[in-house]
DNA sequence: GTTATAATTGTAATCATTACAAATGAATAA
DNA sequence: TTATTCATTTGTAATGATTACAATTATAAC
């Protein structure tokens, strides 16, 4: 059995190119090439992608392009508000444009990350009295409904 | 003003030694002398440890320990379901006896980090129709009491 | 006690990230 | 325009947590 992909409804809002250029304008920072490019990569890849992702992509249009830059422009956007980051994964961390609250799942068999909604303002905590909180991060690991459907498909053929 | 310790009630539900001693003789895991420090080590710390500070701290009872062998028994403990990792921290893996489902609060002052308890299974989730949720980790971060107390404190003083 | 197996150790490698200094580009004033 | 200043980018070297691996030591089986 394969479930339709409508049935995992992935949130997709994806705020604007132009919404992130008028963040970067208001804050007096001066948009370059290289910083453009990587805004534009960022708004077109809700994915999750890592630095070396972003390196290595843009590193075809952009053949000079250092992975300090990357890093340096990351952390640009990181203090700026315009991006957060996700250390849902051991080793690497990942940038996300979206940054209405939200879950983030990671499938531990194929290493995909799915964004869920999640309404944490009801939920029961205890222990946090005189706490202020400032960030919510919320990562679930286990098998996303592709490589369950792969896995079943796999066990079908084997009987 | 200084709020009370008692307002933060603080997650201590600590799994005795005994258990977790059982739990790997169940598994046919033999508990050789460096294995037992370290597992008494994270019984005796359920203040998530890094696996330097296991080794710092271990290493003035038994001189000859290797930073090695501190990874290894994580791993074998981790791979036996006897503690579980958090990574909160951007740079450093922590360690964590209790397995109960539990939210961990990182303060952005002062490094500690805090448990508090969450209940999810009453949360509303939309998107992970379909999927397969083995692990639920949430992270919190912001100020502790202590920090707001401190910072409090010197803006008074200051004025 | 000898042999086989498991655990520990130390050192070297890996790999993401950061530090830093030199080179390049953009903006501004003369 | 040209010089000067400041911001940005680049490349290389350092950092630091973690892992790979081979050698040594301890434990268990016979």
């Amino acid at each position: 059995m394969h479930l339709p992909l409508a049935q995992r409804e992935v949130i997709r809002v994806n705020p604007t190119l132009e919404k992130l250029k008028k963040q970067l304008s208001d804050k007096d920072i001066h948009l370059s090439h290289q910083r453009m490019k990587i805004l534009q990569y960022l708004a077109d890849h809700p994915s999750h992608p890592t630095a070396d992702q972003i390196f290595t992509d843009l590193k075809k249009s952009i053949p000079t392009l250092s992975k300090t830059t990357i890093y340096n422009t990351l952390r640009l956007f990181l203090e700026a508000g315009l991006i957060r980051v996700l250390n849902i994964d051991d080793y690497e961390t990942r940038y996300d444009t979206v940054l209405e609250d939200h879950g983030h799942f990671l499938c531990s068999q194929c290493g995909s990350i799915y964004n869920f909604s999640i309404d944490l303002t009801h939920s029961d905590i205890k222990g946090l009295e005189g706490f202020d909180i400032s960030a919510r991060d919320v990562y679930f690991s286990g098998r996303c409904p592709h490589c369950l459907a792969r896995l079943q498909d796999e066990n079908n053929v084997k009987e």
